[in-house]
DNA sequence: CTAGGGTTAG
């Protein structure tokens, strides 16, 4: 009875034989041969078509039952590229007494799997028929408890590690420090770091990772400061973990530190190095890496050349990110990050038709992709576009919008002035509105002076963020713009009793390599005096050309005179005036702001450029400014 | 066998 059962079962396993030989037969000598034989082909064999052919012979030979060789058609089975899971898992269940090897390579399988759960159920069962555990089981087990997040379990487990005797040996400690400290469980992370006598290389980096992740970033830098030898790991997850907090510039000064120990970087790093780079607008930096990337060869796959098309477009220098595209398509497409950073220029049409080439390529969009789409809609005012794109992606690529996609809708529609629209989409989307959402609301209602619903809005802007600073200002300008000083006061107030603060206004200048930081009301750059001086003069200038201070937006009951004051302050006025005196006629200015661009700034360079014959590229908060003539890409929404 | 990377709305 049972024999039958197995025989139908092989049976399974061969059908294989039905399709055109692409092993070639063993011949049948000594069983040494058949041995050696098998082994080689299974060292040979690329994909799980062959891999079923050399299992059938393994039948006809009886080498199923012989250890080695059997797990060996099992390691292939259980290889994350080419494998099969659900084939590894029917000739386990056949393989009487498996030994501790299998077993952990069945816990490796499913814990590199998309099914890490079958990872911890594999290893109870393991339990259960009392195999012995080597320094190997607890790597692989970790593993799935660390993509699972899985804390309980990880705590489970830690006792065995520690029963079993593995709690010293590096690999099994090592790989519990990560999961705790994957799972933001920093105490306990410390307590095996702390006990193990001579932590290594791993143990560190898994702790500076695991602090970074908690943004205790002064706790990371000590571990990593402290550890008697580094790697280029060490280093990576360090300047990656100031990425991360947003920390930019120090992990660019992190990054020369390395280069000036003859530290070589590496793909890794340059693609963090490049984030930073982005993020801070530094295109000298940036360009620098990817003359580096180019001189040593390194091959550019999909993340490094996400990062440096994003690199280009975040600096201002869209051309370069499209040259990098272009000469990548051929190979490794990266046609997303093309996308985002054509939209954050304003350029729609473009991305538009980049989005129809994509699909055309058969390339499938994904979240992000949508998000750069719709953006890209929502500043170039194609509505309608934007309106099929969101619903043909549920429709046609099966990606449910996110919360992020109906935020790009609420600013499409409410940048058109639909603002009803807009309204009804935040009632009827299926997830709860987040402070994005209703910003983008309020921030339409600014802009179409509808604000009645401006006052609405705000209130519930301020209960979703209550500790965001700008928020309270935002609502306080919808008063002030009606004229209701005493309301606009009272929410000042109510920030001032919760210590609610606004981060303060900067914009950098980018001259020859060097960053020059400017701060709304901020006096501390040496050439100050003639800074504001010269800025007075241009401001004459511009008034002849009917330039008049854009004070409605000002919130504070003050006079106009203290207004005009105040918004002269504005620090990209500074970083403009300083550009103009600082470089040759007729140069491109570049700035990066940290804050949406006011109304009077926007208007100043517009006028600018127009006077002075400057291009400016002004980065904002959320997108380009490109100012020439008089003119702004942006075509002053938003 | 353990550790490091990119693109995400306003």
């Amino acid at each position: 009875m049972q024999k039958k059962g197995r025989f139908c079962k092989s049976l399974a396993f061969s059908k294989a034989l039905m399709v055109p030989m692409l092993v070639a037969p063993i011949n049948q000598f000594t069983l040494e041969s058949k041995v050696t034989q098998t082994l080689t082909l299974l060292e040979k064999c690329s994909n799980m078509e062959e891999l079923k052919q050399i299992h059938s012979q393994m039948f006809k030979t009886g080498l199923v039952h012989d250890t080695i060789p059997a797990s060996r058609l099992l390691a292939f089975c259980c290889s994350p590229d080419s494998g099969c899971l659900d084939y590894a898992r029917k000739v386990f269940d056949r393989i009487q007494d498996p030994n501790t090897f299998i077993w952990n390579m069945m816990i490796r399988g499913f814990s590199n799997s998309k099914y890490p759960e079958e990872a911890l159920i594999l290893y109870h069962q393991m339990l259960c028929c009392s195999v012995p555990h080597n320094a190997y089981t607890f790597p692989f087990l970790l593993k799935a408890c660390s993509s699972l997040s899985a804390l309980e379990e990880t705590q489970q487990i830690h006792t065995h590690v520690i029963k079993r005797g593995f709690a010293s040996e590096v690999y099994s400690a090592n790989s519990l420090l990560h999961v705790y400290a994957t799972c933001g469980c920093m105490k306990f992370a410390y307590l095996i770091y702390d006990q193990l006598s001579t932590p290594d290389i791993v143990s560190g980096n898994s702790m500076i990772d695991g602090y970074s992740e908690c943004g205790e970033m002064d706790l990371a830098y000590e571990i990593f400061k402290q550890m008697p030898a580094k790697n280029i790991v060490s280093w990576t997850t360090m300047i990656s973990g100031y990425v991360g907090a947003g920390m930019y510039m120090e992990a660019l000064n992190l990054f020369n530190e390395m280069q000036t120990l003859g530290i070589e970087p590496d793909k890794v790093v340059l693609s963090s190095v490049l984030s930073a780079c982005a993020n801070l607008g530094a295109l000298d930096q940036g360009r620098w890496i990817h003359c580096y990337i180019d001189n040593r060869g390194l091959q550019i796959d999909q993340i490094l050349g996400c990062a440096l098309i994003d690199m280009y477009a975040k600096c201002g220098d869209v051309e370069e990110a499209v040259k990098v595209f272009e000469k990548m398509k051929k190979g490794i497409p990266v046609w997303t990050p093309m996308i985002v950073g054509l939209a954050i220029h304003g350029r729609a049409r473009e991305a538009l038709n980049l989005f129809v080439e994509m699909l055309e390529e058969g390339i499938k969009p994904n979240p992000i992709t949508f998000t750069g789409i719709l953006t890209a809609c929502s500043y170039g005012g194609l509505v309608n576009e934007g309106k099929n794109l969101f619903h043909s992606m549920q429709r046609h690529h099966g990606l449910k919008p996110r919360i992020e996609h109906y935020g790009c809708m609420v600013h499409l529609l409410g940048r058109a002035g639909f603002l009803q629209e807009a309204k009804e989409l935040i009632k009827k989307m299926p997830m709860k509105p987040n402070a994005a959402i209703w910003g983008a609301l309020l921030h339409a209602c600014q802009i179409h002076r509808n604000l009645e619903l401006g006052k609405q809005i705000g209130k519930i802007l301020i209960e979703a963020d209550p500790g965001k600073g700008s928020r309270y200002i935002q609502l306080s300008s919808v008063y002030a713009r009606r004229g209701e000083w005493d309301e606009a006061a009272e929410v000042r107030k109510v920030m001032k009793t919760l210590r609610v603060s606004k981060l303060p206004g900067c914009s950098a200048l980018y001259l020859n390599g060097n960053v020059h930081e400017f701060i709304t009301g901020d006096w501390n750059h040496p050439q100050m005096e003639v800074i504001y001086h010269t800025w007075d003069q241009i401001a004459e200038s511009l008034k002849q050309e009917g330039y008049e201070p854009a004070i409605g937006d000002l919130l504070l009951d003050l006079q106009d005179e203290e207004k005009e004051m105040a918004i002269n302050q504005h620090s990209e006025k500074l970083a403009i005036t300083f550009g103009l005196i600082s470089t040759e006629p007729g140069m491109t200015l570049r700035i990066v702001n940290n804050q949406r661009v006011c109304q009077d700034c926007h208007t100043a360079a517009k006028l600018i450029s127009k006077v002075y014959a400057r291009k400016i590229v002004l980065r904002d908060r959320n997108r380009f400014h490109h100012f020439e003539n008089g003119k702004c890409s942006c075509e002053d929404y938003w």
